[in-house]
DNA sequence: CATGAGATATGAACGCTGTCAATATTGGAG
DNA sequence: CTCCAATATTGACAGCGTTCATATCTCATG
């Protein structure tokens, strides 16, 4: 294996490198040339793994998408037991994961959640994520801590809500001390009792 | 006034072209020298009237927020009586308005709620748009309409759910017809009866 | 072991971009 | 009428994404 030609693990060297310099600087910041510089490996050398930029970016993004879905991963295997406390914990912390990811990750949520992944990338319905906020409302329901008649449409108004705020943070229009009024404020609109 | 040299009011006429282009396709798109070569001005000559592109972008953005508010506006006018259903009228148009915004000024309506324009413009509790959403809410807790308990935080929460459901729109993670569905939840969950 | 095919990297080039400094032109106030 | 501040131009710079022809490496096959 030559040091200087055939850099051999390209395509995971630039997803790697183009991640930790969305995470630092967000995507309109990185150019394809600057991640190849410092890779020590001519500019068009990316050409060989991706379509174009878009698609590079395309990859950091899943990456983003990952890293939420594991953070509320987390979450649900910290309250595993079934009480309807623990069903109360598995939604409200799902929230606080989504919007901690939200503050601590912004330029990469806002990679993640823009439009260039938005495009080409499956629908929410089909991302960890969103099938994990389903499921904790299901387990909701079926606890009986639902309002009377709120479970119909409630998967899209809760997403909506979530991700709603979360951009709302990641743009700075909220502080993060809203996050708690806020999670709050929706236990009460949804819960009962 | 020469035909050739001075143009005279560059810098509104560079708005309107700019926002034009920006609702066609978008600010990604929009490059200052193209709006220039239109105008049939030197590419330098905005640096006259503008900072820089983003300080154009901004413009057109403010743009966008006026255009959202008065749709807003022509709601409100639509239902000026006072009574409970009007109350209740006025609260669903203004979320219909903000989310048909959404769909039919997609571009304009990510710049003016994207990183560029987040940055510098003024918080959302001094714009018009979330001002007439809590007088909604004031007007629908005047009439008794709300749930009990609920009042705290609800101007967030409700920006956030409407917000993010315009978001889930313009990226095409939801369809437009998931939007009557979206205000019905909402309004089961924060309206009484 | 040699060879050729296919994957991978290079270098140079193209047209485009935002921005700046120096220069020229303009309209209007004194 | 003259001079000034505002406004526009020209020309340049560095950087960008992308493409094409070319060079090099790896590996399976004969």
């Amino acid at each position: 294996m030559s040091r200087t030609y055939h850099h051999g693990a390209l395509a995971e060297a630039m997803v790697d490198e183009a991640l930790e310099r969305v995470r630092a600087h967000g995507a309109d910041q990185v150019s394809l040339r600057s991640i190849a510089q410092a890779l020590e490996v001519s500019p068009s050398a990316a050409y060989n793994h991706f379509a174009d930029k878009d698609d590079l970016l395309r990859a950091v993004g899943a990456c983003g998408l990952a890293a939420l879905d594991e953070r509320m991963s987390r979450v649900l295997a910290a309250h595993p037991a079934d009480t309807t406390d623990d069903a109360r914990a598995r939604f409200s912390g799902l929230g606080r994961a989504y919007l901690a990811f939200a503050i601590d990750e912004t330029h990469l949520f806002q990679l993640t959640f823009g439009p260039i992944c938005a495009a080409k990338e499956l629908p929410p319905e089909e991302t960890g994520p969103f099938r994990k906020l389903i499921s904790a409302l299901d387990d909701l329901d079926r606890w009986g801590l639902l309002k009377p008649g709120s479970r119909e449409g409630l998967d899209l108004t809760v997403w909506a809500a979530t991700h709603g705020m979360a951009t709302l943070l990641v743009e700075g229009a909220v502080p993060p001390e809203a996050v708690e009024p806020f999670i709050d404020s929706m236990a009460r609109l949804i819960v009962r009792e």
